[in-house]
This record gives structure tokens, sequence and C-alpha cells, in this order.
DNA sequence: CATGGCATTTGAAACGTTACGATCGAACGT
DNA sequence: ACGTTCGATCGTAACGTTTCAAATGCCATG
């Protein structure tokens, strides 16, 4: 079962080891014979070149990672694939990997990436991160963060304009008449959750005639709307929000599941606007308004920047912020403000 | 910028390069105080052990992959979290990736996974991948193949019983009194779909009172489902089904919604039944009804047939085929079959 | 005081690959 | 016919780790 090498490849093909390699990695030089009775022995031997004999010598790989909290959450699974795409063209793998959430697992992968020499790091993450990314960037594991903006000049990050985004949400929800609204999301720790809510509360406080409510939701799933969702029915109708804000899209669509099996007219009596803009969201049944973040080439545009600098060891412009736009659907198009 | 390597760190701790390599991987043999040289050298030359070494010497690494055609259907994802949380709890990494289902790139990650000598894979296809996995077995990485029943004994395998879904499904719209049954799918070349609609034809025969009509969906996605539910709508309404069973969730869904935004009552008028029961099939404004394949635990189940077959080499009972159970809920629910 | 046994530590070999300088042979110009 | 050049081919030295047999130091025992 042992495998064969490049040693028996070359001995069977009656040449030397480094024509075998050249062969391999350079095909041009090599003379058609030779080439030929290379491709025969690699095929009768069923050789496959070993990455790590390779790895060890160059020194590198042909890898990036992209380390995200919840590949299953579609936001993440769709910047996943566009990332994937990207790396292809550039002749780059990449490794995903879901950290669950977790520091500890964060930080599993973080180590196991740096050990396998990746090139670079995408890093979407909840938490603040930024510190253990400048120890693995001295390492010299450079990385870019997604989703998050980044603090240091020397840690480039793609991110949205998330104050914006949840300023543009709670000014349309405001704009359609609403006067009690509700941002249900959390931890507002979380520096994205919290950036959503001060920009809606600066909005609310701008317009200075609507109140702004904290509904605290810890699980930013589907799971954890519909608890919200259901808490809030406990209320008497009229202390009820006219208007919801919800921190992401699935938070958003658990909600409205609740609300539409009680009874709750969404939009006439609840106006609701979510956030990320995932694919589920326009295809609900009550297609949910949403803060749009990412553009179609979100991740591409992470990739990018991380292989700009992979290859110069500095970016020109390290944050890139995107501004979010907010995509108007029927759940809160038609809200009917109380006389 | 060059890192530090085991030698460095023997040299600053004034032990020899042996010990240290046994600082790192039997920490019980080395005493205590040269222990702490050891450990206060590794953090001040920020050392990283370099797998490429490591897995050269040793010939294997601690990982093993799971390809899957697309991540971003929740069917797939929420395997993959499944397999990795599994995984951590043997001590093995996963790689992650997307085939898009693209033969070329499964083929492209099948190769790469070699090159990296991961212990074994967990692949999950909808083409005929059985001969690529025997060769890739015969060089010594063995591999369970995901959702698709395997042929070979040597080819283990984790799958459902699609047949059994498709009766299970067809046989429910019958019991509701649906007489003109449409199974919207395809192509039929999968053989997971293929038998879907065996089942499902099956079922149809034997009542023989219903007719079973085929609507070809090019693409299984929320799209997909959208155009099919169009092409539907064009008909006078006493041609269209009565009842719908959909080869996965993500198409009923999409045509679920376009059927309600056209006024067509759910299920009252249509009654509707999907494959896979993703989550947001539950959480749809109108649930879903579905057929539930995988267990709680189908990655899991999954990785430790790979598991036992890394380690003996053969697995008592290849081929693994769960039994998938209808979870009945609104959109089949109240039927009203004509006078 | 010599001996043996034990726990630690050592140093070198090996894993499979690539790059590099050396070598070879043929073709060409004079 | 000879020297030169150029492309193809060769052989070997790393890359960083683990393992293993051998060496060392220490202690207890005879």
């Amino acid at each position: 079962m042992a495998r064969a090498g490049i040693r028996e490849v070359a001995g069977l093909a009656g040449v030397a080891v480094g024509t075998v390699s050249h062969y391999l990695n350079h095909p041009d030089k090599v003379s058609a014979e030779k080439a030929e009775r290379i491709r025969a022995a690699i095929e009768t031997l069923g050789f496959v070149p070993n990455n790590a004999g390779r790895q060890l010598r160059l020194g590198t790989s042909r890898a990036v990672a992209y380390i995200a909290p919840d590949v299953s959450n579609p936001f993440f699974a769709e910047i996943a694939e566009d990332v994937e795409r990207r790396a292809s063209e550039q002749g780059l793998t990449v490794f995903i990997a879901n950290s669950h959430r977790s520091r500890e697992r964060e930080d599993a992968y973080l180590a196991l990436f740096e050990q396998h020499q990746v090139q670079g790091l995408l890093v979407a993450s909840h938490e603040p991160i930024e510190d253990r990314l400048a120890r693995s960037r001295q390492r010299g594991t450079p990385s870019v963060l997604v989703g998050q903006a980044g603090v240091s000049e020397e840690q480039p990050s793609v991110s949205l304009d998330d104050v914006s985004g949840g300023h543009q949400a709670a000014a349309h929800l405001l704009a359609i008449g609403c006067r009690r609204i509700a941002f249900v999301g959390g931890p507002l720790g979380i520096k994205q959750i919290g950036d959503r809510l001060t920009g809606a509360s600066d909005a609310v406080r701008e317009a200075g005639t609507a109140t702004l409510e904290v509904v605290n939701a810890t699980d930013r799933t589907l799971r954890g709307g519909r608890a919200a969702a259901q808490a809030l029915l406990e209320r008497p109708p009229e202390l009820r929000p006219e208007g919801i804000f919800a921190a992401n899209d699935l938070l958003a669509l658990g909600m409205l599941q609740v609300f539409v099996d009680a009874g709750v007219r969404v939009p006439e009596e609840l106006a609701m606007v979510g956030y990320d803009d995932i694919e589920f969201g326009e295809a609900s049944l009550i297609p949910l308004s949403s803060v749009r973040g990412r553009h179609a080439d979100f991740g591409s545009a992470a990739l990018d920047l991380l292989v700009e600098l992979i290859q110069n060891g500095v970016v020109e412009d390290p944050h890139r912020v995107y501004e979010p736009t907010l995509v108007v659907r029927r759940s809160s198009e038609g809200f009917v403000p109380r006389g």
C-alpha cells in the first residue's frame, strides 16, 4: 500500500528525479519523448505528488483559509462560494472552516492554518479578534477581516457600514409612519449588532417623534426570532411595537412566522425590516425588507484584497467599507398608521 | 521574517532538537525544568510547528475532507456542521469543499485532498462517482459516499432510501385526496431524484385512482421553483395539479411563494410536499410538509463509518441506508378534494 | 566502591519534493 | 574539423519534523 514517490516514477521511466519534477512543474522544459515515458510511469504507478514534500521544500502552500462563524447561515455560505470561485480563478485553494462562534475553535483553526502555512486568512467573526490576527501577522500570515471593520492600519478589512444600515432601516420605518419601533437583536457587545442599533437610534432621535425599544435576543437564528416574537405577543396589543428592525434576517424570518401564525397582519399592523438580505428573505411568503450590504462580489473583494496583501505586503487603503442599501419589500410596504 | 524552526527553539533553550519534539508530542517524557525553558523559547520566538515537516515524516495527516455539491444548500451545510462537530471530538480536522456540481471541480478537489494525504473522504455528489473513488481507494485514500447508495461492496456509503421517501410523499398526497399529482424536479438522470420519482410513481400506480405528471425543473433551487410554478400558473386552473411533490425543499419553497403570490390557496386548493426537511421549510409562513431523511446525526454516522474504515480497513456492513420519514405540516394538511 | 537499572536526553537518519549548478550532446558557424 | 552555444538532463542539497538507538546522569543496591 506504500504510495509511490517521485523516485519510483523516475526509476520506471528511466530518467532522473529532477526531470520528473520538471515534468510536473515546468512541463515545457522537458522533451516530448521523456514526457511520455514519465506520463506512462505515473499512470501505471498511480503516483500522487505528495503535498507535504512540496510544501516543505517550497516553504508555502497555494491555499488560503476562510473562517466563518456559521456556514449554515446563508449569509456566510454565499460569501464562501464567492470567495471560492474567485480563488480558483487565481489558482488558489480555499479551506473553509466553521468556528461555531466559539473563540476556542477560532483559535484552534487559526493555529491549524498557520501550521499549514496557508498564504493568508479571511476571517469573519463576531468576536474582537484583531489582536490575535496581529500575532499571526507578525509570524508571517496576513489576514483580511471580513464583515468587521479593522481598527489598526495594519489590519485590512472589508466591511459594511452598519451604522448607516441601521439608520436606513429605522428611517424607513419612521417614514412609513411607525411610532413605536423595536430593535430586536443582541448581544449589543458585538460590534456589528451594536452599530446597527446605534444607527437606528440616531435615526429615531433625529426624527424626534418616535420611540425605540431594544428587545434582546440571545440567539440570532430562526429559533431566536420565534422566541422573541412569542415574548412580544404576550403583551397587550397596544404595547406591541409598530415597526420591528431585526438584527438579521434569520431573526426577522423567525418572528415573521410566529406573528403571521398568531394572526398579526404584516405589514398593515406591524412592519418589519431585517438585515443581510439573504435569499430566503426574498423568498418568504411575505418577502422581507432587508438591508443589503454585501454586493454580489463581497467575497471576491475580500479575496482580492488578501491577494494584494500577500503580493505587496501592504495595501493601499486597508479599510474597505461598503455602503449598504435598503431593499424594500412587502414586509414593510403598506403599514397603516393608527388614526 | 523567516519562521523559527524547532532547531532555533532547541538552540535558544539549550537542549537537543529531539527534546523539543518530545516536549511537543509527549510532554510527560520531559523534565519540568527543560519543559519550562522550551516553553519560554517557543514563546519568545513565536514558534509555530510546521505541518509540512511533521506530515512528511509521519506520512499522514489528522484531517478528513468533506466534499459537497453546494454548501449554500442548508441540507449540506447542516451535514457539514455535524461532521465537523463529530470530527473534532475525534481529534480530526475537516476540510470542507464545494464542488459546485461540476465534475471538474470534484476531480480537482479529489486530487488536492489526496495530495494533502487526508485520512479519508466524505463525498456527497449527484454524479456517478464511484469509479473515481475506487481509484483513490486503490491509492490508499478511503472514502464514504454520503447521500448516495454505493454499489460496490468496497465502497461504503450512508444514504437514504429515496424510493421509500418518494413513495411516502405521494402516498400522503393520495391519502388526503389529491387526484392529479405532479412531481417537480430533475434531471431524472440523477439517482437520488430518479429514485424519488420511482417511489412516487409506484405509490400512484398502487392506488390506481390518480395520475402522476412529471414537471421538469432544471435548477433545484428557489429560483428553479419559482420558474416551475410560473409555468404551472399559465395553465387553466382545471389543468393544474392538486398535489405537488417537489424533489427538494428549495424547489418547493420557491413554488410556494409564487403560488401564494398568485392567490392560489395552499393547502386547500393545492397541497405541497417537499424533500430534505431543511430548517427554512419548517419556518416558512405555510410550514412545508417534507420528507426528512437525515437524522440529527446523519453527518456523524458518515464520519463514524469513515473512521471505522480508516482504522480497520473494512467495515461490517458497508451500505447504511436510512429510512426517511414524512413530516406533515400545514402545506399539505387541509386539502379540500373537489366535489 | 562497583554495578545495574531507570529516566532523560541526545544526535542523526529519513520522509518526498524542488531548485540549482554541473554535465552532456547536438547543432551551428567558422 | 573544431569551438561555441544552447537546451535538455542529471544528481544532490536542502526544507522541518519525528523517531529510534545510543549515550548520559543519577540513584539504589549488592
